[in-house]
DNA sequence: GCTCAATTCAAACGAACGTTTGAATTTATC
DNA sequence: GATAAATTCAAACGTTCGTTTGAATTGAGC
């Protein structure tokens, strides 16, 4: 584990800018085999040995590439939950500026937090939809790390939607907000899937 | 796996018949063990030598009495699964005999499955809701034995319903009709895990 | 008490896993 | 074209897994 953090890593893991969306590098290779795999056999049942043979390069690329398996997983889902949630944050902050200091109507934020979530599902023509369905199952899995990850991954767009919804309903206390709110994100999730 | 079948079983494997829900005996603590375990890490997570070492049994006895560790889980989900779904059947049986010939209204209907799954979920202690929430982690498990086993276990109560809610909705299309009612089960079974 | 089947046990099996290694190869920089 | 870094590769590492084995232990029937 420590030993792991000393060791090689390619280039491009010590830049935090990424570079190449290149689709043919092995590393998107990795990410497009890895992302259709864990979505139908789910984390565990899916080996290291199965992304690599479907990708076509070798079996030790994960491990330079991205570290671990479980960094693969969390890359996987980065590489589409990041930007989406940063269309909605972006959506969100638009239609607050639209609004010129009025307060949002709930229709509008959930407006935010939906449309993002479409448009991932209906741009690619094939990885969207994979995509969302591995998302619903991966908000299912049991193993720590994912939900660890994925709490993490959301925080700072729960909070500004949050801060928004209590904003537009400020009879409702907070803690019944985030309740709602994580409720409205599984179900939406749930439903795509 | 073919040698496994000839091997040495336990004599109640031989037997249809269930004899003793004795809760001390080495089959039921296994039982037990692994559906807690199963739950809280799901299949393929949860090794047989973690669920031995919780019943406080040898590690060997688990694939004595079930054979493997997926007719294990398939044990520790029939266990609770099939007294209910037998409940479901004999509650619709009670509902059309008392309504003498006329069509069972479809909140009856509904009440036959929901009733038996909400007494689950309130008879015992602490196993009805554990139980419950396996099963949901169950539906969405992507491992093709659960999703074939789980079909198998459901397909004799699911055609009883589809038949009665045929005769409630005459004119609803057969196929959105099951369509709807795995809809009904999953939604069921997602909300109360 | 003997017998034989049922059950438990410690130990090992082969396979598959994630990971690591060190050399070979490619790529970029001069 | 030489040098050095970045990347790929085949092979192996150590661990854990589900399963099997054969002997030891238990328990019921005679």
């Amino acid at each position: 584990m420590t030993a792991a953090l000393i060791q090689r890593l390619p280039r491009s893991a010590m830049h935090p800018a990424e570079k190449s969306p290149d689709p043919t590098d092995t590393k998107s290779k990795i990410l497009d085999a890895a992302e259709e795999l864990f979505m139908e056999h789910g984390f565990e049942a899916t080996s290291l040995r199965l992304i690599t043979t479907a990708a076509g390069v070798n079996l030790a690329a994960v491990n330079y590439h991205f570290g671990s398996k479980e960094e693969l997983f969390q890359a996987v889902l980065t590489r589409r939950l990041d930007p989406m949630n940063q269309d909605r944050m972006q959506l969100l902050s638009a239609y607050e500026i639209a609004a010129t200091g009025k307060a949002l109507s709930c229709e509008k934020i959930l407006a935010a937090m939906f449309i993002p979530a479409l448009k991932l599902a209906r741009d690619h023509e094939q990885g969207g939809k994979n995509f969302l369905r591995l998302l619903g199952r991966a908000y299912a899995d049991p193993a720590p790390f994912i939900r660890e990850f994925l709490s993490s991954q959301y925080r700072e767009m729960i909070a500004r939607f949050r801060a928004a919804f209590s904003r537009a309903l400020p009879t409702i206390p907070r803690e019944e907000l985030s309740w709602r709110l994580h409720f409205v994100m599984g179900a939406l999730s749930y439903t795509l899937a």
